[in-house]
DNA sequence: CGGGTGCTTGAGCTGTATCAACGTCTGTGG
DNA sequence: CCACAGACGTTGATACAGCTCAAGCACCCG
């Protein structure tokens, strides 16, 4: 299980480089572009999808991170994936049409559009590309069903490995980061909401990875400090985040 | 928050009827009876997809159910879904090539194989049966994500009655029972290993709710006494199972 | 009958939650 | 430029949901 740790070109279009594989000819050049454009910036905090009313479209992150999530009738959030560049938010929701849950921008964000139309079109324009769509909706069910056994059968201290490795994982595959370091807009609070844990017990678990060197996370920023030894504590095996 | 009690009709195909709403032509329902053919039965027990190798096949149940699960490293499992009649077996594997997670039936069972090159070949030539394999492969997205939440935010008893219930819905949705009661051949520690939680607890909830007259379940059989408590106390929403 | 599989119950333990308080930083308005 | 409010992080004390270990029971099937 060896991760190749490739150099990574934060120029590139993350989205871009995520699809690559799915791109044979210059017509499907053409429809790629086209989902990337209608560009649009967005704050932190504002609602991308909503369960409120039926959403009209699904988005490309192209910078920034969201995460979506459910909100619960006692106030409490169950984040399910926190979404990072070059990922496709609410196309499930695109998809299923009415679905309980929200994404939200955690940072200042830079999305593209994709209308449904224009998803349907794709269909029947290239297979190629259909074929890119599942992929990519797979991917993301992968990585929710990676979530639920994190949950369901790791402990708080391998929950918290997990999920730092994996997101630095993602970064590094589109060209965001280094595996092994990161910067990380993420409050105590939310890792908390996605991990099933609460934020008391999850900063006592941070200092105590701390403490025995193997992790750090302070001022917006991850550093695993002894990566072999980390993905050995939480099992992490990447097949899950496989690229095409 | 009505369920419509559909009347069932357990003679229909289960697959059949889930699809339904993506045969427009005579040329679609030509394809959809395809995926139906080249059935198979298999054994209770046996591994339909294997962490081991890579899946040559994706299935469709048609009678039996199956569970999707991992195998950890310290010999326990976590059971990320049921599968019941109408369900795809390892799409996700298939779309994926490799991951890790298996595929085992839990009754004898009846399939139909469906290859790679036959999604591909649909996918040139309906796309509203490619709009059909992508809202699949979604809602089992939806499925799964809503036991991430489960298991993330509900206690165990609103976690069971939850999960109960779910069941039911799903199974009167393809028509092989009503919603409130359903043959269930799931063991105990089958169903402890969906929730994540152990048998042992699992069986002292199940006995708290037949005290209080909730639900029971016996000899194989799940009947829910009371939905609309039930209902309430899992907060149970059926948005992420609607049909199309 | 004997052994396996699944169900049930008990006793004691522990990981994580809850409640509460305090510290620190940052941005804002007087 | 200071004062203050509001987020966020940190720590302690205590409670409890769910786990572990262990044993007994009831089938069913060979």
């Amino acid at each position: 299980m060896e991760m190749t740790m490739k150099k990574y070109h934060k120029d590139i279009d993350a989205f871009g480089r995520k699809l690559k594989p799915f791109v044979a000819t210059s017509a499907e050049q053409v429809l790629l572009t086209e989902f990337s454009s209608r560009r649009r910036h967005m704050d932190a905090g504002e609602e991308l999808v909503s369960s409120e009313q039926p959403p009209r479209f699904a988005y490309i992150l192209h910078e920034g991170w969201a995460s979506a999530y459910r909100e619960m009738s006692n106030g409490t959030r169950q984040i399910f994936d926190f979404r990072l560049p070059g990922d496709f938010l609410g196309l499930l929701s695109l998809v299923m049409h009415r679905l309980d849950y929200n994404v939200v921008a955690l940072t200042e964000v830079v999305v593209s559009e994709v209308g449904m139309d224009k998803l349907i079109s794709t269909f029947r324009q290239s297979p190629l590309l259909s074929e890119a769509v599942l992929w990519s909706l797979s991917r993301d069910a992968a990585i929710i069903a990676e979530h639920l056994i994190n949950i369901g059968r790791r402990g708080a201290m391998e929950r918290i490995v997990h999920l730092l490795i994996e997101i630095g994982y993602r970064l590094n595959q589109v060209g965001q980061s280094p595996q092994d370091s990161y910067e990380c807009p993420l409050t105590q609070k939310d890792l908390a909401e996605a991990l099933g844990i609460t934020h008391v017990h999850l900063n006592r678990m941070l200092r105590q990875l701390r403490n025995d060197g193997l992790l750090s996370f302070n001022d917006h920023m991850v550093t695993l400090h002894d990566l072999p030894t980390l993905m050995r504590i939480a099992e992490f095996e990447p097949n899950y985040l496989q690229t095409r």
